[in-house]
DNA sequence: TTTTTGCTGTGACCCGCGGCACAGACATTT
DNA sequence: AAATGTCTGTGCCGCGGGTCACAGCAAAAA
């Protein structure tokens, strides 16, 4: 178990958390600049589209740079504009009663979100926050309906990012019902574990993770460290690495 | 408590259930007729469209019966069409380890299922059933993506109920990750009742709103008949009539 | 009508998990 | 280096709720 040198790396967020990254929020506006354009392409609603139809879109987006921590939008809140990742790392939650809440995603470059608000033009239907020092590109209502519009390619491909998004909440709806913590807490971590074989490490807080399972720390605590008796993974720091993906897998497959 | 001459009742399948009602699924294929068209119009995803378009789309549709107690699609089904109901109701479940579901739905004449496998590609989402004698309309992948092409406001008004469904579906989430079981039985028992005041007469089997809530049969018992011996409601034969809907309201209130 | 089947109502039991309390380990700040 | 704050690790207690078992009942089926 010490075996490990190069091992892959998840951190969503600086290890020097909160804030302390200082007040990079300025305000870049540039509009058709190439950054907007590459970020565009890396974004799965737009990459399928061809060269011209990503131009028109990408003269109307804007650029804006949020800081570590800081809130993008929430829940509630009039929404008519979504967003694309261009930098870091984007938290989506979803609060309940008694300031619990409970973490729905964490997106990456490429990712897209506050697409509901805009499509329906009800309010926003969750928090969004920055995680890490964050690009964003921003697209307003009025530009974006009319180009979905003209573009049914595009419409179709939001469809199903939709639907995916509806099976996912599906499945996870059926976990929290029916699955106890111990299998919640695994099929989370299998889902930050990038793919392939071998030990990940990642830098989650315990409380971040209960609130991912809808759980508590202390439970996932608990969990953690009896997996870490068995030897499936390690607990260094704050670090959580998974030396045997496998062992977890095989705690869903039993279902 | 006797005094309830004409209460609205919500009565989703006959009360002498399943399969009894003999084999009508009979399969009328007529295609352009009247009562398609009529059905469109009570679709929410058709009746904002011009006459024009929903005579296109009517072209299409397939009418088609199922007998109650039939199943209609499975999960995992391939899936290349989506269905309006026209007359009856359909359940819309989930199905999770060893034998227990979910009810996602009950689908009452206007509405519309099985679209995410059709936009998406992929096999079915969920199960649907024929909860009484059905009369579906069905429309085929290859009619309905050239009429979404053609048909920008269609586009966005499926994205707007796709929208409702994700919003649904993480707010129920929440809750079954937070709510305990009453104040989940209460939820659904509510979004049973017809929005006016005075009682209400369901007749849901405690299994049934045991599979809605994601609890079990006997907790769901308990439950009902605590509220019944407060008053709340009353449980008479197989009935589940409402009789203070502000008791129940305020439960949710109270968070 | 009689039989069969499925729904309701309840008691007993036990486990998972949430809540509280608190100690120790690091990290960051001053 | 000291102070402060945050995260981790654990013991303990109590409750919500899942499970089993079984006894009425009411409605369909024979």
């Amino acid at each position: 178990m010490d075996s490990i040198t190069r091992a892959p790396a998840v951190m969503l967020k600086f290890r020097t958390g909160r804030g302390s990254a200082g007040a990079a929020t300025a305000m870049a506006k540039g509009a058709t600049d190439d950054r907007a354009h590459s970020a565009l392409e890396r974004c799965a609603l737009f990459n399928s589209l061809d060269e011209k139809a990503r131009n028109e879109i990408a003269a109307h987006a804007m650029s804006r740079a949020f800081s570590a921590g800081e809130s993008i939008c929430r829940i509630g809140d009039h929404g008519d504009s979504m967003m694309a990742v261009v930098v870091g790392t984007v938290r989506i939650s979803f609060p309940t009663v008694r300031g619990k809440e409970i973490i729905l995603a964490d997106l990456r470059p490429g990712e897209l979100f506050g697409e509901i608000a805009l499509l329906d033009g009800r309010s926003r239907s969750a928090n969004a926050r920055a995680l890490t020092n964050c690009q964003l590109l921003v697209l307003a209502r009025r530009d974006v309906l009319p180009f979905l519009e003209g573009n049914p390619a595009a419409c179709l491909k939001l469809m199903e990012m939709l639907c995916a998004r509806i099976r996912h909440s599906d499945e996870r709806m059926a976990d929290i019902a029916f699955l106890n913590l111990p299998v919640r807490l695994a099929k989370i971590l299998l889902s930050y574990q990038p793919a392939g074989r071998g030990a990940t490490r990642l830098s989650l807080s315990q409380s971040e993770l209960a609130e991912m399972t809808g759980g508590t720390r202390e439970k996932v605590n608990r969990c953690l460290r009896a997996w870490q008796r068995q030897g499936i993974l390690d607990l260094k720091n704050r670090w959580t690495i998974i030396l045997k993906p496998e062992a977890l897998r095989k705690l869903l497959d039993a279902l």
